[in-house]
DNA sequence: CGCGATCATCGAACCGGTTCGACAATCAGG
DNA sequence: CCTGATTGTCGAACCGGTTCGATGATCGCG
């Protein structure tokens, strides 16, 4: 593999003028340029990327850390990261995705030892471990999701609250004065989604403003569990109209339950769920949804993080916390109510 | 951020030595390592991952090239790239996630410029491009997905010719003789998907040894052309007893299909799909299916990729082309047939 | 024609590790 | 007690880039 002294040497010139040619840092007289350019082109020089990092301190790779536990869904966090990867290409970074278990080691090791010039932090729950150990490094990071305690980090979420407001408010204006909402379990709140709590407590806020009863149940975001949950709380509840749905998996259930229970959709029941466009269209479902933009947020939290990787000045603005708003995309799934039980 | 050379002076020696002791390559005396290990330890001396790459030639780090288009089934990738990034972790390697469009460029750079010590390439068509530039690459390489030309490069794959053979031989078992075989739309094939056209001339070759009529018909895997896809060929071939899909969308689009024309499974109609179980759990799809092991793939891509990274005897070993054996899980949607018209 | 300013290039140092060969100290054997 | 082997440590070189300060050539100007 040849070096920029092999180029040099093909060229002619001493190291530092063909890197100096090939970088533009300094004026270089037009005939040498172009025989440093020709002999890089005809060697196929590429820098050595560990040399490089090791002179200017830079790797122009990004350290993407996602958790993968139990409750975590696969599909959506694959948006996530496709949004992450493919907005650092566009800027000039590669991306490091670290799916290890344990979270704190394997964000002290890529910061550590200056694999990454910076760091998106994934699933980030209330208390999240990893956060006093990435506002130690020297590496800026973004966090998506919204922990306790945001200072140091540049924080992206979906506006959940907003979301729970918007559900209620379509469901309300259409006439519906029952709903559930089906959450996911609460061991995933425990273990930090706060996010959950979020919607469900705006959207009773909201219920209750409204004078609309809204029943808050929870349950497995794994199958066949979240089918069961839907069954036990359709039955608890017959005189709901409508069901929001704040769990992918209970959404993706919904089809096979609707259909045991002889149930029409809108026309029985309206439902609304919470989930990425990209979900309602692999999975076809024919149900209207508050969408959540995973590749988006995934997309903001690096452009963020890569202003602050390159620019001083960057470093030093105040950390923001951004929220995009929830948009409703309706497929048609809500309608005026009728009485469920006969 | 400590060097080694901070390490060195902490412990009174040299800087070679401070290598030495921490390496174990060559013998220390005892109170000499226990004096740099605890200064290393106090400074919270971590190497520099460009300085060593630099030096031993090798980064600990693997590339993973992975694309997505139109037709690339995201939750299905998220499981390929899971089993890579957790096996090369428990190795000793971290991944390098590339996302990008053009994946010649993309691995040209990584590995032109010695990000990585080994590639994977993921979603492997027959003649695809990247091939010749992985071949001639300093870095072994490993495959997922059967190319037309296996030359230079280990390559793992799922059975599909024995995954159609399964499927074929289990519904005939149950005495039926008229089946739907629902692939892959015709452009994913042309764009160098041959797994499809595997499963398929391996499913009718068999059915016809068997007796059994196979119609072969071909849909987008994208919603909602799915669903009307299997509406379309539902009623295309009215005697047909079962349904074999090797499309994740359609599958997907089956339990509202079935609904609305008020087929039961398995009384009506057997149906038997071909995907992951992380598929068939996430989305409470109650049908049997042969199982693809996306996570196994990549486990096993790994595995060999870092044996040939770290053993120069390894390197010289003949390439494999190892195919997993696909399994048949039976979750009770196969049955004896009754004919569907009535 | 001689002066200082400008421009292009070069040599050397540095980034932070690893590794080779040399050397001093210790040890066992004759 | 001297020798030769062994053990532990050190200094220097190297990996492949970047960058600073210095130097020599060229230029315009008085």
């Amino acid at each position: 593999m040849a070096t920029i002294g092999d180029v040099a040497q093909e060229a002619g010139v001493s190291r530092s003028t063909a890197s100096y040619a090939l970088s533009g840092k300094r004026p270089i007289s037009e005939d040498v340029r172009r025989r440093v350019l020709e002999a890089a082109e005809a060697l196929a020089y590429t820098p050595n990327a560990g040399a490089r990092a090791l002179a200017t301190a830079q790797t122009k790779v990004l350290g993407l850390l996602a958790r993968f536990h139990e409750d975590e869904f696969a599909p959506a966090m694959m948006q996530y990261i496709l949004g992450v990867t493919n907005t650092a290409r566009d800027l000039g970074y590669d991306t490091l995705l670290v799916t290890e278990a344990d979270g704190v080691r394997a964000l002290r090791r890529i910061t550590d030892s200056r694999m990454v010039d910076g760091v998106v932090l994934m699933n980030v729950a209330q208390d999240d471990a990893r956060l006093p150990v990435l506002r130690a490094a020297p590496q800026p990071g973004a966090l998506v999701g919204l922990p306790d305690d945001c200072s140091g980090l540049d924080v992206f979420d979906l506006d959940f609250e907003e979301a729970g407001r918007v559900m209620v408010d379509h469901l309300h204006r259409l006439g519906h004065r029952e709903l559930i909402l089906v959450s996911q379990p609460e061991h995933v709140v425990e273990r930090g989604g706060a996010y959950v709590w979020r919607l469900r407590d705006a959207a009773l806020e909201r219920a209750r403003q409204l004078g609309v009863t809204l029943h808050a149940v929870y349950g497995e975001s794994r199958q066949p569990a979240a089918g069961r949950l839907l069954n036990e709380s359709l039955d608890a509840h017959p005189a709901a109209t409508g069901l929001l749905i704040n769990n992918e998996a209970a959404v993706a259930a919904l089809p096979t339950v609707a259909h045991a229970r002889g149930l029409r959709v809108p026309e029985d029941l309206s439902v609304i769920g919470r989930h990425s466009a990209d979900f309602a269209a692999t999975f076809s479902l024919p149900y209207s949804f508050v969408e959540s933009a995973p590749d988006r947020l995934g997309s903001m939290a690096v452009r963020q993080l890569v202003r602050r990787v390159e620019s001083p000045a960057a470093r030093k603005e105040p950390y923001v916390v951004r929220f995009i708003s929830p948009e409703l995309v309706s497929l048609g799934s809500t309608a005026h109510p009728r009485p469920r039980s006969s």
